[in-house]
DNA sequence: TCAACCTGGTAGG
DNA sequence: CCTACCAGGTTGA
């Protein structure tokens, strides 16, 4: 018997908006869980796989209902009280343990790109987390956005630091500029 | 092997 | 405070 799916980027996707007083972001699952949110306007239809080819599972149903309630609060600058399940399994090794310390980063707290890097055992790898950070599939709910420069600038964001500014903002953290 | 990155630290105006 | 510069880790081509 040949496995059905050895790893979520073979399997089938699906993609559902949510729809938010900000946009409608995009949502995409695997058969593991959240694997990717895309902010409102982002095109990159790339690699989007049910094509309305079937009924949505009642399990990512029940997911999409999570990610719904999360990224509402999120929006808000308030902890979201429960996340679906994410399928980060796309990131390497390095990269998934910096997204772990995002993880970690509460509501109205910040770290710089430096103090993830030496949190991960990487002391010198700051500009590294740079590049995890833009790699996060997941922005908002993985919170990239609470990652500031050492000297507390904004730093980048592959998103767009305007919603940057707005996430920090909505949580209450000023940044200079 | 190489260039691209959401960096950080130092040096100089 | 600001610009210039470079060492730096990880990744994907």
């Amino acid at each position: 018997m040949i496995p059905v799916c050895m790893n979520s980027f073979m399997c089938n996707r699906v993609e559902l908006p949510v729809k938010t007083s900000d946009g409608s972001f995009m949502a995409c699952y695997s058969g593991e869980g959240l694997v990717g949110l895309r902010f409102p306007g982002d095109a990159e239809a790339g690699l989007k796989r049910n094509g309305g080819a079937g009924a949505v599972p009642e399990r990512v149903r029940a997911w999409h209902r999570l990610t719904a309630d999360a990224l509402g609060a999120a929006l808000e600058g308030r902890e979201p009280r429960r996340l679906p399940p994410l399928d980060l399994s796309g990131g390497t090794l390095f990269r998934r343990r910096v997204w772990g310390v995002l993880r970690n980063i509460r509501a109205g707290r910040t770290l710089s790109y430096g103090e993830i890097a030496r949190a991960v055992g990487r002391p010198g790898a700051a500009r590294a987390v740079g590049g995890a950070c833009g790699a996060n599939p997941i922005p908002v709910l993985v919170p990239c956005h609470r990652v500031l420069a050492a000297d507390s600038g904004l730093g980048g964001f592959s998103g767009g630091l305007k919603w940057k500014r707005l996430l920090l903002e909505r949580e209450g953290i000023r940044v200079r500029g």
